[in-house]
Formats: C-alpha cells, sequence, structure tokens
DNA sequence: GTCTATATCATGATAGAC
DNA sequence: GTCTATCATGATATAGAC
C-alpha cells in the first residue's frame, strides 16, 4: 500500500472523523463548552486520539480552521481571478465582486457531506468570538484574500472612500453571518402569519436575497455627514 | 434605614459588583469559558456569593440579560411609540423605524458606566450561540418588540412582501451586531494605508456609517426571482 | 448575608501496556 | 495506533460557621 493510501486509509478512520465531530460539535455547543469526551465518544475513537493526532484540542480546532478556511478561500480567490481575467484590467462589477466573495461563501451550504454547513456555522461563531484563540488562526493566507477583495472593490467604487468600503465590508460580514446562521429567525418570524415553510431554506433563494442586501448596502448613499458626495454609489448603479 | 435604601446598598455592593463582572467575562470570554471563579474574584466577593445571590450560573446570565434587554427594548418601544404619535396614523419613515430600533442600540456603547458596552458585546455573542439556553431569555417581552417593529416595517413599505423584509430585518441584525462588535476590523484593516485612528470608533460616526447601510439593504431592490417588482423600495427614496 | 471549607464531578492531558 | 488507567486542575454547587 502506498504512503499516500495509507494516509487516507488513517484520515478516513480516525482523523476525518473526529474532524467532521469536531465541527459539528464546536459549531453548536462553542469551542469551550464541546468536550474532548463528547468529541471522541460520537467519533467513535478513544479519548486519546485527539491528543495523539493533533496534540491538543486547541490544535484540532487550528487544523479545522486551516483546511477548510484556506480551501474556502482558494475558491474566491479562484472566482476573483477569473473575473478580472475576464474584465482585463477594467473595474469589475460590484455585484460581482460580492459573489465571488459570498456566493463562494454560501455555497458551502450545501456541501453537507463534507460538513460545510457546520463549518459555516463554527465561523460565524468564532467571528463574534473574541478569543485571541481563533483570531490568531489562518491570519496568513486569509489576510491576503481579503486585501484582494478590498482592492477590487476600491477599483469597483472609485468615487467611494476606501475607509467606507472597509466598513461596509465589515457590516457585509455580519449581514451575510446571521444569514448563514440561522438563530434568531424563529423569533423574528414569530406572531408572522407566513408561512413556516420559509424557514426551511434553500441556498439559492438564501443567496439571491442576501446579495440584493448586501448590493444595496455596500451602494447606499453616503450619510451626509460623511461625504458631500452624497450619491456616489449610485453613479454605477446601471452597471449592476 | 429605609428598605428600599438597603436593597441599594446590597445591589452596589455585592450583586452590582458581580453582575458588572459578570457581563464584561460574559462578553469577553464567552459564557462557558468564564468561570465563577473568575467574576468572584474580579467582583471581590466570596465564591459561594453567586448561588446565593442568583441561584446557579445560568440564573445569573439570565439575570443580566433580562435587566439590560428589559432596558432596551423599553427604549425602543418608547421611540417607536414617540414616531407613531407624530405621524398619526400614517406609516412612517423606514429610516425613522431603524433610529428606533438600531439607533438606541447604539446609545448604549457610550453608557460605559453601566456597562452598555458589554452587554452589547454579550448580546451580539448570543446571537450566534445556539444553545437554548440563551434563546429561552426573555422571549416574552422581547418577541412583542420585535413584533411592533415588524409591523411598523410592513406598514412602512406596503410594496414589500412580508417575508422580505423579515428576512431583511435579519440581515440588518448581522451587520449591527458585527457593526458592534468590532472583531476582525483589525484583519480587515490590515494592508490599508487608512489611519489607525479610524478604528478607535466613535458611536456617533458608528451609527451614521451603520444607518447609510443598513437603510440602503432594507430598501434595495428585490433580486428578479424574487419579485417583478422590482425597484419597489425606490419608490419611498425621496421621503428618506 | 457573607464567608470558609469542602463535596462532587468533568475537564484536558499524559504515561504506559498492548 | 489504539487502548486503559490515572493525574492535576478547575468546574459548579452546597453545608455550616460566624
Amino acid at each position: 500500500m502506498s504512503v499516500v493510501l495509507e494516509k487516507e486509509f488513517k484520515d478516513s478512520n480516525s482523523v476525518a472523523r473526529i474532524l467532521k465531530c469536531a465541527e459539528r460539535l464546536f459549531a453548536t455547543k462553542g469551542y469551550a463548552a464541546a468536550s474532548i469526551r463528547d468529541i471522541t465518544n460520537q467519533a467513535g475513537v478513544n479519548l486519546a486520539a485527539i491528543h495523539y493526532h493533533f496534540g491538543s484540542k486547541e490544535k484540532l480546532l487550528e487544523e479545522l480552521f486551516n483546511r477548510k478556511l484556506d480551501w474556502l478561500n482558494q475558491q474566491r480567490l479562484k472566482a476573483l481571478l477569473s473575473l478580472e481575467k475576464k474584465a482585463n484590467g477594467a473595474p469589475l462589477r460590484p455585484s460581482a465582486i460580492l459573489d465571488a466573495f459570498f456566493g463562494t461563501l454560501l455555497n458551502m451550504i450545501d456541501d453537507k457531506r463534507n460538513g460545510g454547513e457546520m463549518f459555516l456555522k463554527l465561523l460565524g461563531r468564532s467571528s463574534l468570538e473574541p478569543s485571541k484563540l481563533i483570531w490568531s488562526i489562518s491570519t496568513k493566507e486569509h489576510s491576503e484574500v481579503i486585501s484582494k477583495f478590498k482592492s477590487a472593490l476600491f477599483k469597483s467604487l472609485p468615487n467611494v472612500p476606501e475607509n467606507e468600503i472597509v466598513w461596509r465590508f465589515h457590516f457585509m460580514l455580519g449581514a451575510a453571518t446571521f444569514a448563514i446562521s440561522g438563530n434568531g429567525l424563529p423569533t423574528l418570524f414569530a406572531n408572522t402569519n407566513i408561512e413556516r415553510e420559509n424557514l426551511v431554506i434553500s441556498r439559492k433563494l438564501l443567496t439571491k436575497r442576501l446579495m440584493a442586501f448586501l448590493l444595496g448596502g455596500l451602494r447606499a448613499p453616503l450619510s451626509k455627514d460623511l461625504s458631500k458626495h452624497e450619491f456616489y454609489a449610485l453613479e454605477r448603479q446601471n452597471e449592476n
């Protein structure tokens, strides 16, 4: 048996199962509340397996993040590069940039076999986690990707102050995170005669909804106190 | 000494100090990771004090939430009622509704003496917490307030399907939550030649930024697949 | 009402047999 | 690589002195 196959075999037996269960438990209970006993029990492996394969609970989280986040960021980069190739130097449409960034993110919802949905919840949850642990992970490539998308947006919206764009990026991340983690929706839809079926989310519909919202926010007129160019964002509206 | 004064004295000595420290620690470390040892140590009270005054760690969290969230929701309701009184039956402007809901929220940032900022972080964090514990708290009044604001938005945007408004409400909550909890901003502003000073947030500026974004998202044109009335939201734009 | 002391249990981590 | 057994620590909670 080759070295590669041997590794794959090991992966599917222990490491992969641990990763999958850890992903789910971290996402649902939170990192601190999910014990390695929970994880190893559900994964059907021994209590010591996590320490053997990963070294510690923290390293497990780190590994989890690096694998999925790197993959996601590669998708994002691929999408952005493809857009830039087609545009041939011209600025991209804002909606296309958002698609490349947030569309790839939401695509993971359907990737249930690989735990994409759970990872998304974990990712969202971690975004509000002030712990240094989370934010020290994968800052290497991740911030590079963020940087590339910022640049694309700057070029795409030349009349908008750059720091305004960054702030709106931040707001968009918040909206997208909530879109993924549907907590709070029951409260929100309570006392509404809206069909319950609507709470069962189709990824495509959710994406459309979110994208419309994000684009509206990104191109919203600047508040009067922030700039004299009030309706800057509307200039490019016809290109959308 | 009157009964009331006696109670206030007690509060300022133990209960209040516990609440304040718990708020900060829950917000910074998360509920699970913040131990009652941390809390009682920082509060300068005995380890057993939490159980004596609140019964358990969970009850402490519940008490914390109920106090602050009720207060916030009262502010929101007051603001909404004041608007409706002035409008005299006419639909409110969307921007005014958002001000009443999210403006009151952001106002708590400045309330450092009463731990408003910490509570906001805790609130945001809890929004992504799938634990039943958090979501079982204060659903009584809270969902009523949400309901009233939904109704106001429905009236304000009569041409928008109601479930679309609710979804956008959800997205707005996400953006507002991220606006408050400024995690991720360092990553976002990295590699940018934007002055670091901009990361020190003034509440007023942040509110302006967020409101512009929210309003843009709320009134964004509906995606073609969602409705035939594409630019519905722009109809009321001049009233903003 | 507040404290000391302690009970009871779950946690992450490790050592060593197989 | 996997298991059992165990450790030290820190968790929530409680009983009882003052």
